[in-house]
DNA sequence: GCCCAGGTGGGTA
DNA sequence: TACCCACATGGG
């Protein structure tokens, strides 16, 4: 089923052209920015620290906490936001030598576990710039992914909401090849069946999967 | 004015 | 473990 919807999405919305960074330092960036935060404000964050010349991890290193938060105060949650960037270079100096492909390389559960135990980076970021930034094969769960399977009952109502996560980005991946270009369109898709149709309370008209078993409530 | 957005961590029971 | 809340800007 998970195969199969897939096929449905990508053959009604098309390619989507997701996650449009310039460079896996920008994924990065953008990945923390976006936490709980519409991309419009990432967007206008990310300009401003191109305007300031600071869209690198080494400028980023040389600012300080404060001078980084008033940069990126457009995204929201701003000095939470640099609490955090700052702990992930720092933790990319001191650990990896300033690599990223370091970072991100070995196996990839390895390399998903040293970033989960970052400050500011759960799952869902850990698994945006593994997949996003890294190029690894490891599938990004959000809100509406969630709700989608819920919808059509492929998975049961979450326990918590760290069991219902890893119990989703298991299915994808004992159901998918481990195809990075695949889960970053899947993704993509699913963001956008989300918005466009699979709301709560929403109706299935129009939907791509509206002949599949449902419950609109959900 | 109110709700939400491509979440996470800390506190409390 | 399972809730509850702070974090904060900009758009609908």
């Amino acid at each position: 089923m998970i195969g199969e919807i897939f096929r449905r999405l990508a053959g009604h919305f098309g390619p989507q052209f997701w996650w449009p960074a310039e460079s896996p330092t920008e994924v990065v960036i953008g990945a923390i920015l976006t936490q709980n935060t519409a991309w419009t404000n990432v967007e206008r964050a990310i300009a401003r620290l191109r305007q300031a010349e600071s869209l690198s991890f080494d400028r980023l290193h040389q600012l300080s906490e404060a001078e980084l938060a008033e940069l990126i105060r457009p995204a929201g949650t701003y000095r939470v936001k640099a609490r955090r960037l700052k702990a992930f270079i720092d933790a990319l100096h001191r650990d990896h030598g300033g690599s990223l492909a370091v970072m991100l390389g070995g196996p990839l559960e390895q390399a998903r576990r040293r970033l989960l135990d970052l400050h500011g980076i759960g799952p869902e970021t850990a698994d945006a710039i593994l997949l996003y930034a890294g190029g690894r094969p490891s599938f990004v769960v959000d809100a509406y992914t969630q709700r989608i399977l819920r919808r059509h009952r492929l998975i049961d109502p979450p326990k918590s909401t760290h069991a219902a996560y890893e119990t989703v980005r298991g299915l994808f991946h004992e159901s998918l090849p481990p195809d990075a270009a695949m889960f970053n369109e899947y993704h993509a898709l699913l963001v956008q069946l989300g918005k466009r149709h699979c709301r709560v309370n929403a109706r299935c008209e129009g939907c791509p999967l509206a002949d599949l078993p449902h419950d609109e409530t959900l």
